[in-house]
DNA sequence: CCGATTTCAGGATCACTGATATCT
DNA sequence: CAGATATCAGTGGTCCTGAAATCG
């Protein structure tokens, strides 16, 4: 009985669709989306890059990492300027106004995970996070377009 | 650094994506998907319904229920009839073709679960459980088209 | 008239495929 | 030539809104 509320596969869905959505909805007030964060955060901690640098790092896609460097460089908070070196590539830049944006969007991200994890204890948001990681490095090797 | 690896909610989502993944490929194989399984579970344990019931009871939206009901008895798996009593509503009737498909999306299902949860010990699989279920519960209040 | 139920039309975001032009 | 890069066009699923028709 219950097949549903015991599924691992379901609880997983269901707690990642209200995260995403408060997160959406927070980001969303400082007219930003997640992948602009992943952006952002990957350019402040790594350094200038490529979009297919970018894209490995942050997990999006190859054909939307477009639109999303787009929409930063509409906000004047990336820069994106051929590569001299090798023509084929964009090397896109965190400006001033792209890391006073990525102050603002981790204090509002520090608020949606205390959010979220309200009904967790200290220990158990630990624990939530190790379980977490495991199963993601786990299943790591996948690459999409590939099996 | 790495402000991305430790956000719960891109590691909630990453899992989920993953889950997610693993389960339609599998439902795939059986001509079904996710909320196929939820539907037919839904009526095996709890009965016949309405479909307002039916989406109160899998999180199916109001609006995407029908799709759902259409491609089941076109599968032959339920069977939706007019109401008698209320004819605003239709009534969702289980079939005996519904409840072998049940069967084996069990077994698949069970197969999909054991995948993903492979890298962790059974305790830690309990753990997780628990965690997942007091997140869901505690968003529990959350209803679209209120807020 | 109010409220519930079913249904339709459509939006936004997202994961993903495939193809093309350009360059190494 | 193979391989990488950036870009574009488009599919399909999912979550969600709004509104209409029907009925209690």
């Amino acid at each position: 009985m219950d097949r549903l509320r015991n599924l691992r596969a379901r609880l997983l869905s269901q707690a990642a669709i209200h995260s995403d959505r408060l997160v959406n909805e927070a980001l969303a007030t400082a007219d930003a989306r997640k992948w602009h964060y992943a952006v952002l955060a990957t350019l402040a901690e790594q350094g200038p890059g490529s979009q297919a640098q970018l894209s490995a790092r942050t997990g999006i896609y190859r054909s939307d990492i477009v639109a999303v460097v787009n929409e930063l460089t509409a906000r004047g908070q990336v820069e994106r300027a051929p590569n001299p070196d090798d023509r084929r590539q964009n090397v896109i830049t965190l400006t001033e106004a792209g890391r006073r944006q990525l102050g603002r969007l981790d204090r509002i991200l520090a608020g949606v995970e205390d959010d979220l994890l309200a009904p967790l204890t200290g220990p158990e948001r630990a624990e939530l996070t190790r379980l977490l990681t495991t199963l993601v490095d786990h299943h790591k090797g996948w690459t999409p377009g590939v099996s």
